[in-house]
Parts: structure tokens; sequence; C-alpha cells
DNA sequence: TATAAAAAAGCAACATTGTTGCAAAATTTA
DNA sequence: TAAATTTTGCAACAATGTTGCTTTTTTATA
């Protein structure tokens, strides 16, 4: 695994650095996604705040993991299994939020719907969040 | 429509105040959605900041305005054209925001798409959310 | 309509979250 | 291994969000 992470790194062309392993580590051991509030606290005190914030915008930037839009003003990031290129994510899957224990899920199966807008309106994207109790806790 | 604004505050059991009226009827003048921050720089100096994140909370709770999901960590917020009720919201219709007037719209004919998901979650709210260019700036 | 009760606003203080510039440290390149 | 490049940490700051409490406003009631 430590090899398959600083593939990543190196084939995105980002230094190998410890707190990019790391974050990158936190991503693919969990099934859910991530706020930058949880990084920060699954990272103790060893790392600094604003390398965690520089951190996952790079990230984001290559493609390597994506935001997931929130009404609780804390977005969360999850890898992307997808194989995203830089500036150009094709993660068409759907998101999902369980109310009861309160993770977020990337449900890759479950493939984003095509969505008939109304004429002059161009949607280069779609984000559907579902909002529920999910497999664990139902 | 000053009646109009007073006749929903009142509907909803709330006392009828100077914040409360200026506030919804921004909601009710404006054809997109307001993030807090659009607000207090809508409502000038007169009004308290807590005021305003009170405000929105209560219009939230009683389902005058719904919260719209964002990326960037602003949640927008808009009203609610269906009759909502208190804790239960109906808004089915998508929404949109345009990368490049920023604005972010309820497209009020667009109905959330039924979505199957994987045996064991249940969804009970999903949110759409479009990204892209609007009928305005294409 | 005046008054009491209830609700909301304002204020202050504070906590949390996010941003920027720059010097020091680590990584990569040659 | 040394120089060049990149990243980190730090400090300072800005913006955003929260809480308790007092004053003001609104509503209900006499």
């Amino acid at each position: 695994m430590k090899r398959n992470i600083q593939e990543i790194l190196k084939s995105n062309r980002l230094s190998v650095t410890a707190g990019r392993e790391k974050i990158l580590r936190l991503f693919l051991e969990q099934s859910g996604a991530l706020a930058h509030g949880d990084i920060e606290k699954k990272m103790g005190s060893n790392f600094d705040r604003v390398t965690i914030y520089r951190t996952l915008q790079v990230f984001t930037e290559k493609g390597i993991i994506h935001t997931i839009p929130s009404a609780d003003n804390a977005v969360r990031y999850a890898f992307c299994k997808d194989n995203c290129e830089e500036g150009h994510h094709h993660d068409h899957h759907i998101h999902f939020m369980c109310s009861r224990c309160k993770k977020t899920y990337c449900l890759d199966d479950v493939v984003t719907p095509d969505i008939r807008l109304p004429k002059g309106y161009n949607a280069a994207q779609i984000e559907v969040v579902a909002t529920g109790i999910c497999k664990n806790c139902s």
C-alpha cells in the first residue's frame, strides 16, 4: 500500500512528503469521506493546519480526491477511484450522508442520472447527495 | 407584498420584526439563492450578524426557506415556493449554480429524479445540484 | 390603549475555520 | 552531493460561526 501511495503521488508529479502520504493513506483506509476537520483530528498535532488545507487543495486540483457538497458548511473529500485526470473529474457516482452515524459514502455503483434542464441551462456537472439511513445503521 | 411578508411570518407563528421582514423581502425579490454573506451585505450595518444567523435558522426550521448544499463552504438559502411545513420540506426541485455569474437558482420545474439505492440504504431526501452556465450567461 | 409577559435583537466575548507571506526544512534534480 | 525547487511550519490575520446576557421590541391581555 505504501508503494501504491507513493505511486499515486509521483504519477501526479507531486513530491512525496510525510504529510501527503499520511493524508492519502487516510483516504485509502477509509470507507467514508472526510471533512477537513476529521483529517485534522486524525493527523494529530504533528502537522500544521495550513499544510492540510494546501494538501487537500492540490489533491483536488490533481484529481486525486473529489469534493462532496454539503448543507452544513463542512465540505467532505473522498478518494477518486475512477482515474480522474488533472482538472477533470469524472466521478459520476452519487453520495450518501447518513443522518445517524454521520458518515458520508461514495455509492460508486449508483450513477448520476441524466437530467433534462430547461432551455439555456448547460450543466458541466451534476452532484447528487442523498441523505438518510445507511446500510450499517438500518 | 408587505402584506404578504407579514402573512408569511404570522402563519408560521413568528413575531413580525423589521429584520425578519427585510430578510424575507430579500428572498422574495430575489431570483437566486442567497448565502449568509450575501444577506449580510444587503442588510447594511443596521442589523447584527447574529440576528441574521438566528433568522436564517428559524426560517429554515419553519420551512420558509431551504438550504442548498455547496462545495465551497457557503450554504445558500432560498425561499420555499412549495408550501413546506415546519420540519418537513418537500421541495423536490433541483438547483443550478452558474460558474460564470455565480448565481444559484431553484429550477422549480425540474423534479428530483428517482434514484435506486443499494440494499440497506434508505434516503429521506435527495439533493441535486447542477453546475454550469445559466440561461443569462449562455 | 396601557401594561405585563414573551420573544427577539444587540452586544460583547469568544471559538472555529480559512488565508497569506515568508523563512526554514525537506525533496527532487542534475 | 550540491543546487534548485518544492513543501512545510509559523505567525499574523481575516472571516465565519456561537453563546450568554441585557436591552429593546413585539405580542397578548386586562
